[in-house]
RNA sequence: GGUAUCGUGGCCGAGUGGUUAGGCACAGGUCUGCAAAACCUGCUACAGCGGUUCGAAUCCGCUCGAUACCUCCA
C-alpha cells in the first residue's frame, strides 16, 4: 500500500493552512451542506459543490476512503413571517411540500450530473431525520443551552457564549462582546427569544401550518440549523474530519451548528471547515432583484445578456477549475470565452496524448533534460492540488505538459528524447488529471461514435488524395465544408486529425 | 455602521520576502500549396501613499476601491 501524501487545507476554525490529519488513519468523513430544495439551483451552488466535488476526488485519488455526506434540506428555512420556506413554495405552487422537495431534488441532482460530480455516499433528508433531531433539542436542553417558550424552543447563545468563550464566534470571527452590546438596543422589539443571537432550534407549528412532526414541546418542526448537526452526528460521528460548504454560510449557519453541537456533546464537530467563495457577474454578486444574474441554463444555451452565446457544461467547470476554490470568481464573457478555448486545446491534447506511443527502438536509452522536466510537472501538478486543492495551480502543469505533447506530435522533439516508461506515465497522469480528478470530459469529439469516426476517415482520407494530386479546389472543398458544420481539420507532421468545435 | 476577505500585465487568474505561473487576446517568426492547428519569441504586472528590510508585489500602517457576512442565500 502506498503512503498517502501529506496534504494541507485552510480551515476556516483556524484561519489557516493546516497539515491534514485524519482521525482515523486513511479514512476521512467530511460533511457538505447541501441545496435547499425550494427553488431551482443557483450557478453559485454549482461552483461550491464542483469544489468540493473536486476535493472528495483528489481524497479518494490520494488513498483515502472518504464518507461523502451531503443534506437535502427539505424543512426548516424560515421566512421574515416565520413560514416555512418550503410550505410558502408549496402554496404558490400549488403543491404538497414533497412535491416540491421533490421536483427541485430532481433537478439539482440533473444539473450536478450534467457538472460530472459523483454522487456523496450518504445523502440525507432533513425530513427523514425528524427523531435525531428531536433527540439533539433534547440534548441541548438537558445540557442547559435550551429554553422553552410557548412550545418553541430556542438556544441560548448568550449563555453559550459565556460558557465556552472559546467556541462561540470563532468560526465566522464574531466577537462576543459586540453579540452583547448590540442586543441591549434590540431588546424592545422582542419576540419570544430573550436574545436576539438566540436561534430557534425547534418551532411549534402554526395552525395553517403544513409541515408539522409530534416533539415533547410541541406540534412543529426543526429549526434551520439543527439539520446539518444531527445528520452529520448520525452519519460521521460527534466529531469528524472535514466540513464544507459555501462562504455564506459561515455565519449564522455553519456558526450555530458549532453551537448546536457542541452544545449537545462537548465537542467539536469537525476538525476543518473548508469555505467555497462566491461567484460574482461582471465583477458584481449575482441578485436577482437587481438582475444580475444568469442560471446555469441560460449560460449553457447562451439565453442571456450576459453571454454573448452558450458555453457547454465541462467550459464553465473548466473555467471554475482555473480559478482557486476559496478566491471569488468573475463571471465574464470574455473569461468564458478564454476558458472555451483553453479547454478544448487541453482536451485535444488528451487526445492526442493518448493516442501516441513510443516505438522502444527509437529511445536512446538514456534519462533526458527533458524526460526530467515532464516528471517534475507532473510532481508540480500533484503538489499543487496537495496545496489546499489548488486545482489552478494543476492545470498550469497541465498546460505545459500539453505543450511537450505537442512538441513531440510536431516531431520538434525527437522521439529519442522521451522514454517510454515517462510517456506512459505521462498518459496516465494526463487521462488521471483530466477525468478522475477534475471531473472533465470532452463532450466534443466523436467520443467513440464509430460511424462519425469512419465516415470522418473515409472524408480525411479522400481529401488527402486530392492534395496529392495537388487538387486544392476539392481538398479546400471538403475542409471548409466540415468547418461549417463545426469540424475542424489539422493538418500536422503525423498526418491530418480533427476536432469538433 | 460592525466584521472579514481581496485589489496582479489588454482580459481571466495562480503565486509569493530576492528566480518564467497558466489560459485567452495581441505582435513577429517556424511549419504549411494556402489556411487552420501546433511550436518558438515578444508584451514582464502586482491599487495609491508611507514604513520595516541588504532587498517587498509578497510583512506592517494608512488611504481609496471591491466583494461577502451581520439571523433568506452556495
Amino acid at each position: 500500500m502506498n503512503e498517502i501524501r501529506t496534504i494541507k487545507l485552510y480551515s476556516s476554525l483556524s484561519g489557516k493552512k493546516e497539515v491534514f490529519e485524519p482521525i482515523v488513519p486513511g479514512r476521512i468523513g467530511m460533511y457538505v451542506c447541501g441545496p435547499t430544495v425550494y427553488n431551482d439551483v443557483h450557478l453559485g451552488n454549482c461552483r461550491t459543490f464542483v469544489s468540493f466535488d473536486v476535493i472528495y476526488r483528489y481524497l479518494q485519488h490520494i488513498g483515502y476512503k472518504v464518507r461523502y455526506v451531503r443534506n437535502i434540506t427539505d424543512v426548516g428555512h424560515l421566512l421574515d413571517d416565520g413560514e416555512d420556506r418550503m410550505s410558502k413554495g408549496a402554496r404558490l405552487d400549488q403543491l404538497e411540500p414533497m412535491e416540491v422537495a421533490q421536483k427541485y431534488t430532481v433537478g439539482f441532482h440533473d444539473m450536478m450530473r450534467i457538472f460530472n460530480t459523483h454522487s456523496p455516499s450518504i445523502e440525507p433528508r432533513a425530513t427523514g431525520h425528524i427523531p435525531e433531531q428531536i433527540a439533539m433539542v433534547q440534548d441541548i436542553i438537558d445540557r442547559g443551552y435550551g429554553y422553552i417558550k410557548n412550545g418553541s424552543v430556542y438556544f441560548d447563545v448568550i449563555k453559550f457564549a459565556k460558557e465556552n468563550p472559546a467556541v462561540y464566534g470563532k468560526l465566522s470571527g464574531r466577537v462576543i462582546d459586540e453579540l452583547l452590546a448590540e442586543s441591549r438596543e434590540n431588546l424592545k422589539n422582542q419576540d419570544e427569544k430573550n436574545h436576539p443571537a438566540d436561534f430557534a432550534i425547534w418551532i411549534k407549528a402554526s395552525e395553517e401550518h403544513i409541515m408539522r412532526w409530534k416533539s415533547p414541546w410541541s406540534v412543529g418542526f426543526p429549526g434551520w440549523h439543527l439539520e446539518c448537526s444531527a445528520m452529520s452526528t448520525k452519519y460521521l460521528g460527534q466529531t469528524f474530519d472535514i466540513h464544507g460548504g459555501g462562504g455564506d454560510l459561515k455565519f449564522p449557519h455553519h456558526e450555530n451548528e458549532v453551537a448546536q453541537n457542541f452544545g449537545a456533546c462537548g465537542c467539536q464537530p469537525a476538525r476543518y471547515w473548508l469555505h467555497a467563495n462566491m461567484l460574482l457577474l461582471n465583477g458584481r454578486k449575482m441578485s436577482k432583484s437587481e438582475g444580475n444574474t444568469i442560471s446555469p441554463q441560460e449560460l449553457f444555451s447562451g439565453d442571456s445578456s450576459f453571454v454573448s452565446k452558450g458555453y457547454s457544461p465541462m467550459v464553465v467547470k473548466f473555467f471554475m477549475l482555473m480559478a482557486h476554490y476559496r478566491s471569488t470568481l468573475d463571471i465574464t464573457d470574455d473569461a468564458l470565452l478564454a476558458a472555451e478555448k483553453g479547454f478544448r486545446k487541453l482536451m485535444d491534447t488528451n487526445k492526442l496524448l493518448q493516442g501516441m506511443s513510443i516505438d522502444p527502438r527509437d529511445f536512446d536509452g538514456s534519462e533526458s533534460d527533458t524526460d526530467r522536466a515532464i516528471l517534475q510537472l507532473i510532481d508540480e501538478a500533484y503538489q499543487g492540488m496537495d496545496d489546499d486543492f489548488n486545482t489552478a495551480m494543476a492545470l498550469a502543469s497541465l498546460n505545459e505538459l500539453g505543450s511537450y505533447v505537442n512538441k513531440l506530435a510536431n516531431k520538434q522533439i525527437a522521439a529519442g528524447e522521451v522514454a517510454p516508461w515517462v510517456l506512459e506515465r505521462l498518459k496516465t497522469v494526463f487521462h488521471t488529471f483530466i477525468s478522475d480528478i477534475l471531473g472533465l470530459k470532452d463532450e466534443t469529439s466523436g467520443d467513440g461514435d464509430d460511424t462519425v469516426d469512419g465516415l470522418m476517415e473515409l472524408i480525411l482520407d479522400i481529401r488527402g488524395m486530392a492534395r496529392a494530386q495537388k487538387d486544392w479546389t476539392t481538398s479546400d472543398k471538403i475542409r471548409d465544408a466540415l468547418a461549417e458544420v463545426g469540424i475542424q481539420v489539422k493538418d500536422g507532421k503525423e498526418g491530418v486529425s480533427w476536432s469538433k468545435q
